[in-house]
DNA sequence: GTTCTTATTTATCAAATGACAAATTAATTC
DNA sequence: GAATTAATTTGTCATTTGATAAATAAGAAC
């Protein structure tokens, strides 16, 4: 009832607070909605009409672009890099603690819906994500276990990113089944996280020592 | 010029054949726009007028569900649960063929856009579908893991359930990151599968130890 | 060849969509 | 409190959308 007479109280914010809140809002209506939805229902739900978006932002596209930004770009954390590298503690344990960071930020759905829609709409955003993942996540982890392991440096085997990938992605894929599909099971995050990095690294012990076997 | 003048040489199907013209070339319309996309332009692509859609399926949705089952349900292989109970050879030998010839079935730009497009539309078939590869897949390997490792018969735990999801998932989103994303790396699908399945082995071995100590 | 069936097209509708221009009104400035 | 600025709404347009009804024509039956 409340929701539908428009109460002619117009509150007028100011040009970057609405600029704000359309942005949050529009995350949230996109995630739902998908980025096919119209500007009409985003407008709805922001409370104002239709037209005023584009006082904001030039074209729809325009504002999803900032979508974009403002889930991929600002929610990342450059401390995450720094922690994988800390070498006063084991490997394990450092996997451990990032994903359980990691994930902190983007099992919701938020973030998730977002990011397939994102990558169904169009590969280059997602694209760009998991470039950032493989040369600032997996391939750093890659030479960490190297040198935990004794091993003298070398960069990281296309086959071993793919290696880390199958962690990352198992991992990935839970939030999916936990956050999309709503099918997870009771398991809490935190033992899947230990299970996953705990067969990571058994095979990835496996792994290195096949390939670099007793020769050199 | 060719495309857009209609030449007059109406060819005539059967019901039947057009209907499965229909579905067939459907699935790859809404692979690649979504399910968003008109139904004039899956008549374009069709090569037919818009309306004779409406001949055959009552409504858009109707045709797409026809388009999950011809995906989901038709593409199943009954097979493959029989030959992950197969114990005369190595559970490490089943499983890699197993998800050698699952993925020849799913690792396609078809199915996994599909796949997607769906969850993010509404999430009872993929459920239905995830429940499906839990029941028929995963349970029973884990089944056929403790039998090949000595234990006595027990159902599944639950966190056990989510670490075979992991490496279920792990490979799966390689799928992704191959078909849909484009960036895999060079690595072939069956090097990713020995390695996921590998690792799945040794966490597993550690995993049931762990949790079934000592005490019989 | 005429008749009948039915696959297919033409014509059309009402609703929804992205976008823009002009009018309005809340808040700020003097 | 009048004048100015800028946030917001009203009004509107051209397209596109899912869907339906009526007209047409290809092929089968006789």
């Amino acid at each position: 009832m409340s929701e539908t007479d428009d109460k002619p109280k117009r509150k007028r914010l100011s040009s970057g607070e609405r600029r704000e809140d359309f942005i949050t809002k529009a995350i949230d209506f996109f995630a739902d909605e998908g980025f096919e939805s119209s500007t009409r229902g985003l407008a709805r739900k922001l409370g104002v009409t239709q037209p005023l978006l584009y006082r904001y932002f030039p074209s729809k596209e325009d504002l999803i672009s900032e979508v974009y930004d403002a889930v991929y770009v600002n929610r990342w954390r450059t401390e995450w890099e720094g922690l994988l590298r800390d070498r006063s503690r084991s490997l394990s344990d450092r996997l451990n603690e990032f994903y359980n960071v990691y994930t902190d930020v983007i099992f919701n759905r938020q973030w998730m819906r977002i990011y397939l829609f994102s990558g169904l709409k169009g590969v280059d955003i997602n694209r760009r994500y998991m470039q950032l993942v493989r040369q600032r996540i997996l391939e750093p982890i890659l030479v960490e276990a190297r040198a935990e392991m004794g091993l003298p440096p070398a960069p990281p085997k296309d086959c071993e990113v793919e290696f880390a990938w199958i962690m990352h992605g198992g991992i990935f894929y839970y939030g999916v089944r936990d956050l999309i599909y709503e099918s997870a099971l009771e398991t809490h995050k935190d033992r899947v996280i230990t299970d996953a990095v705990a067969a990571f690294m058994a095979g990835l012990h496996i792994k290195l020592h096949r390939d670099q076997p007793a020769k050199g």
